[in-house]
DNA sequence: CGTGTCATGTAATCAGTTACATGATTCA
DNA sequence: TGAATCATGTAACTGATTACATGACACG
């Protein structure tokens, strides 16, 4: 079947809420979203540009003093019936590739205390995950108090939640067998 | 800096566990190792190819009767070499793309009971997915009792099994959410 | 007699990343 | 004076997927 471009989705979805820059956009995706959401400028410029040229999407110029230009676009009513379709279809399974995990499955090839150092590295990253994930709870709950989607919102910021809490106790278990093993060696 | 190929070291990842023919390799990121790692013929056979060129790996024809000849591929010492020292090199962070997050992200613009349907669907595949590496747990505790790459493995499952208890939790709190979110309007 | 498995591979295409180019303003 | 932020974009590349092509055997 034809290969669906997500970017295009994601772009869409976004001008859905209010309308953006690509600078914006990515913004976006690297601070709010960025948990399950990521997109990079060598992407968005250029499909912005075609979603222009296919009607989805207008752009106007936007002077600023002082700051440089920015194009501001917004969804047409076409953008918004071609994204909302979309959004009524079943999302199709993704591949899954993990490059930590990948690694960490050959982990008897690498002395123990490196595959450790490894897995403590990644407890410290879901930590601090965690944390900023609650201070951006706090902030979105507040700012949009009472808006429609903020439940929706709410809901994938809590999967990254649990994600990040999942994968900090699962190292710390990791860890602790690492452990164990040897002492069970020394017995 | 240097865009690294992953299938690459995938590849010969999976030849230090034993020789392998590109079938064998699909197979087994198909059936075991699905779970945090998948790999497609198109880009298999291709970077076999140029493994052996660079001189990893080695193939070898072997016939069978019956069924199709197999070109079974090892590891040279330089692709050993190679594999470990990639190793041994820290894992740089990869962009996260969930689409359906995306999606639940914009449930606001659904019908909440399509988007009460995709929760459910997504519990229904974790679920599934949870009894699948059970399964496969006690076939590779058995198959490999005291093999030294064992306690790996079962890590790595580990992760797959807390995942997709951590997603099974989740979308019942969803549902949950949804469901008393209509309470409330009733009120 | 049809479906599934074994088995290898290529071509076409698309998705996505990185590096580069440009330049003003603000803040330490 | 140097770094960070604002802001847009292109070119080159590579990573990855899909579709296609081929064909024998086993099983029900």
């Amino acid at each position: 079947m034809a290969r669906e471009n997500k970017t295009r989705y994601a772009l869409l979805g976004l001008l859905t809420m209010s309308p953006m820059s690509g600078y914006d956009i990515k913004k976006l995706t690297d601070f709010s979203l960025g948990y399950f959401w990521s997109e990079n400028y060598g992407h968005i410029y250029p499909i912005l540009k075609k979603l222009e040229d296919e009607g989805l999407v207008t752009g106007r110029a936007e002077h600023t003093r002082g700051k440089p230009d920015r194009k501001v676009f917004s969804l047409t009513e076409t953008g918004r019936r071609e994204f909302d379709e979309w959004l009524g279809l079943p999302s199709g399974k993704q591949p899954i590739r993990n490059e930590f995990l990948l690694k960490l499955f050959f982990g008897r090839r690498l002395p123990r205390a490196d595959v450790e150092a490894k897995v403590l590295d990644e407890r410290g990253r879901a930590a601090v995950y965690l944390a900023e994930l609650e201070t951006l709870e706090k902030r979105i709950s507040e700012d949009f108090r009472g808006n429609e989607g903020l439940p929706y919102w709410l809901m994938t910021l809590d999967f990254g939640k649990s994600f990040a809490r999942m994968m900090r106790d699962w190292c710390d278990e990791c860890l602790r067998k690492m452990k164990s093993n040897i002492e069970e060696r020394k017995a």
